[in-house]
DNA sequence: TAAAAATACTCCATAGGTATTTTAT
DNA sequence: ATAAAATACCTATGGAGTATTTTTA
């Protein structure tokens, strides 16, 4: 058995203006139609809510135990719109963003404390993980919205590129490098499968190029020490190395087929309709110019 | 703003059941039913709930908000339910009696306990003072039905004769009495205004009945200490000295006029509807031979 | 007699039904 | 091809209105 709502609600504010005019008054309806909610209330319960006299309205013991929890129920609802209303304002809120590692730790950092600046009142998490692991995390509802380097092949998913990252060829400063024979020197790469590592990979049999020697490591962050350390060259996101460079600890190298790119690309989940906080996100990623480099 | 219950109702079987279809078997609607009430209350709301593909339901962050505070209202829905229902069933609510001191010390202690037994859910108060101010209350509504000794005279209440009250013309065993000659006996009697005394005094001008000397006291149970003490005669509810008779501490004068009865009364407001708690220990009042002493 | 609730009736908005189409697996 | 949700359209209930009567202070 259910409540009819709308006859508790007369019923409540005939409890709370002790009149059934009034009541009728506070919910814009006729006092015919206050009349009728509460005998239909009575009747459904099977219980008398009210004495009435036309002088004067008062609670049974039923009704007014009736109206303490109807009142809750009340308050409840308002409860409810609030928050309803707070999310539409994004005054409320979570979003989830998933990014490759190097996305997530250099290029994101900005617009997310943007993002959060902006909205202080949505909740935002950043996981980070390799570009399939991101892709599944948006597969299974984990992640509201990816980032990743590679290309998104699976056709559940909605591909859509963010940015170009510019990928730079460093060396050590004290390395001497000569530019027109950049294929005898020792190449530090990533492992194949990693996304930079791809794209070197693809840049060395685009240009028949044939290192003397290659040393591959596990991560960037190796690959970059090993620069540093005289090792060799190396193909690298310029945001990772930007200030570095700018400091004089690395130096860049330029290329003769000119500035290598790849692209960095939002994955989504095709048919998914975009909450409200990843909207503001993607639109904030889109239209701000919070960092130029790369 | 308000939220259309029903509508929530068919959202929240939604999200439980992760179907639109078996939702609408649950609340024993059809599946376009239940569309329409997604549909509606995410417009009313202007916010997404539900993430829908023909093969799946999944709410959104604002729909999984709105489904945990909109399970709490059904929830306190069904506990409000219950509530009325116990309350028909006379397994929840409250009874305040009002009564006058020898009725509440006397009389009703044995049915209070039997209703309390039989109805022992039912939360019953008894409030005693002498018959006006019973009366009183019976009119402020702060109690559901009086029972006093006096005749009720005010408009507004009811009155009706619940039983009969005899009353006892004792003596102490130690007293000679000449039951031909009790004017010549000291009277104790109570002070006039008190139900007991306006009988007594009823009685002495009916019968032209002048004692040669009288002791007023406060209290019936002064007076029955003064008769004990040898002290005099007194007309006092037979119901207040009844063991104390039977226990030879006090004797019976017998009146040649007959027993001396007055009516105990019902005092209810006019008007006023009976709660269930009150007609059940009405019915148990006329109908039970508890005690048939007095 | 005046103020408030109840009643009688009327109407239309909408909740819910049936039939069908669309969509995604 | 199938199963589920959406859509289109229709019907009928019941919620709310107006007019009036009843009640009691």
């Amino acid at each position: 058995m259910n409540i009819n709502f709308q006859y508790l609600r007369a019923f409540v504010e005939v409890a709370r203006c002790q009149s059934f005019t009034q009541a009728a008054v506070a919910l814009h309806l006729t006092q015919p139609a206050i009349s009728k909610a509460v005998r239909e209330l009575e009747l459904d319960l099977e219980i008398r809510l009210l004495e009435r006299t036309s002088r004067q309205v008062r609670l049974t013991e039923a009704g007014l135990a009736l109206y303490d929890q109807a009142r809750s129920i009340f308050a409840l609802e308002q409860v409810m719109l609030e928050d309803i209303k707070a999310r539409r304002g994004l005054r409320r809120g979570r979003l989830v963003v998933g990014a490759s590692t190097t996305i997530a730790a250099y290029w994101l950092p900005a617009y997310l404390a943007q993002f959060t600046q902006r909205l202080p009142d949505i909740e935002v998490s950043l996981v980070s993980g390799n570009s399939l692991t991101i892709q599944h995390q948006v597969l299974d509802y984990q992640v509201d919205i990816g980032l990743v380097e590679g290309p998104v092949t699976d056709a559940r998913l909605q591909g859509q590129m963010w940015r170009k990252e510019r990928l730079t060829l460093i060396a050590s400063p004290t390395l001497e490098v000569d530019p027109t024979a950049l294929e005898n020197h020792c190449w530090i790469v990533r492992e194949s499968g990693s996304g930079t590592g791809e794209v070197v990979n693809q840049f060395f049999s685009e240009h028949r190029f044939q290192p003397k020697r290659r040393i591959e490591v596990g991560s960037n962050m190796a690959a970059i020490q090993m620069v540093l350390a005289g090792g060799g060259l190396c193909l690298i996101p310029r945001i990772m190395v930007h200030s570095t460079i700018d400091q004089g600890q690395l130096r860049e190298i330029p290329l003769a087929s000119g500035a290598l790119e790849r692209p960095l690309n939002w994955v989504s989940l095709k048919g998914r309709p975009v909450s409200l906080p990843r909207q503001a996100f993607e639109q904030l990623c889109r239209s701000s110019s919070t960092i130029s480099s790369g």
